[in-house]
DNA sequence: CATGAATGAGCCTTCATTCAT
DNA sequence: AATGAATGAAGGCTCATTCAT
């Protein structure tokens, strides 16, 4: 009998979202998220189809965040190649919870087309827009190529890899690979 | 002697690790795994206490396969580091199916504790070994812990990157990205 | 004067009678209704109390339709009571969309008791209403009986019996048998 | 936790027959007959697949008793076409609990295909059946056609329709007329 | 080892109803 | 009159688990 407040589509975006982040799709229960929200299940139905519609909107949400929204900060900055590719990693390295979403939903596309199909835009987008970073001041395109894939891979495999590397730290020897990278 | 086993331990963690592969631990379902082996649930709680008792045997399993025989198999060839090293990256490429379930248990691992302390021992000890293998040729060591931190994030980042490379092949660019590795 | 009404109260009753029609009275939903006519249900409250209200008001709106009309209808056109019972068939035939209606309430009215004494009193009309016709010219008490039986029996059963008649039609068969009642 | 009693297939089809009978299709609740049974929802699917399952083996087992052993009944009696029909109206008056069934599955072939083929091939039969015992003393086919269809109709309204008869009895209306029938 | 049958918890979805605006 | 949002009670289905045989 609390004050039933209105409780927005994307408060169950959001919550959705956190939810595969931490556990995977199948964690992104109707009824768990709204106990988290405060409000009882039913409620849900009143904005989506069913659970469906709201993996498909959390899945359009997170991509107009990774993409759009990131190429556009890294550009704002301003600077040449270098700049700009270096800026992208400290974006990248300090999303924190976001990567959580992204290494949940690329577990997910192995087992799910439709969501494959959207990491793939998103993977070729990502890469297009490193293509034409590492290509300003590298001209064999095979090594560009390789340094996209090598950047693209350090930074998906990074959470995925349990290894210690005393006595450095995995930040450390990041920052060493990513340095060579642009070098 | 020995009766005729009807339907042995051993095939319930081949099943368990199969269904993991494709699905995820959610996926291991002893109903599932029951009917893929033509028999009744029943059957499953005579070798095992519960489910989690099935999930922690796949991953001993797992363990000893991707570990004690991996390094025994390229060790087998002999030769010096280098050979060795690609001899490495040629077994780790044509495992295929067991792939499946290496991702799987990197995700897994990401939302369990236990998981997570079983796979860095896992990544240490391979990476153990390719410490001692790059080591061999080259002697700076952050540069072996980069190279070793590179051929690591490829493998494991392979599967779960959707990224297209024309005209080029994911294949191709790897292979490129390795052999530059063990220059 | 009259503001323009957006969505009167008829209008609900018209969509729960056609609902009633298709699928019975389970299938009388608000929920349904309100999208079949384009609005939120919240509308519905402010005419009727409960989904039962509406379910009584139906009721009451057939009831009306099915007997005072069509026995004015019936007697309007005048003639003997041969003629007016060859065009009572006529008029009960033609129906079409009307008689889901009634079968509905019948089959309703076996497991609800209110329902049942409506339509009791609607049986026990039209059987009067026939037994005065047919009385007109057969003096046999017991043979108009069973002559006004046989009528309602004939069409109340039409729609629920599945039966082919090849090469005759159901309606060739109907006609007969009902030839040889006025006779 | 009472004594675990085994429920067999056939009692759920026997409870879903008379849940169907009393209250529709749509009162074939998998929870409701689990409750009646008194064992646990559960339980269902282990026998069926799901609630189709049970509505469609309800249909088979209903089927066969109406059809198959009806006939062998009146058959093995004995007798003249008029005996045996008489027999029949007999037969058919005294089932009571099992009309309940019939005239809920004759409203459910209202708005289910299925279950209209289903009873479209019943009906034939029994007309077929019919056909054979009129055609034995009535030579007119049209008058034979006309009788068949007059005493499906008289059994299967009887129980939709809800007029008083007196001072006469609704069952004394029946067997007069039906006595016309024979005659 | 395995089957047949059941329990119970958990989840998805539908819908009557309520209520502030 | 009607919308937006929510509650709560059903009801369907899945599945881990148990247990007698």
């Amino acid at each position: 009998m609390a004050a039933p407040l209105r409780t927005p589509r994307t408060s169950w975006v959001q919550e959705g979202l956190r939810a595969l982040g931490v556990g995977g799709p199948e964690a992104v229960r109707v009824e768990k998220l709204a106990e988290a929200l405060g409000v009882t299940k039913g409620g849900f139905y009143w904005h989506f189809d069913d659970r469906n519609a709201l993996l498909e909107e959390m899945l359009d949400t997170w991509e107009h965040l990774v993409i759009d929204e990131a190429i556009a900060r890294v550009d704002a900055g301003g600077g040449d190649a270098r700049t700009r590719l270096r800026r992208l990693f400290r974006l990248t390295e300090s999303v924190g919870e976001a990567w959580n979403i992204e290494l949940a939903i690329r577990d997910w596309a192995r087992r799910d087309a439709v969501v494959a199909r959207r990491l793939r835009r998103i993977d070729n987008r990502r890469m297009d827009y490193m293509r034409k970073l590492f290509g300003a001041f590298c001209s064999d395109e095979d090594e560009v190529e390789v340094r996209c894939t090598l950047v693209m891979s350090l930074f998906v495999a990074n959470k995925f890899i349990a290894a210690d590397h005393a006595p450095r730290s995995r930040a450390g020897v990041l920052k060493m690979a990513l340095e060579r990278l642009v070098a």
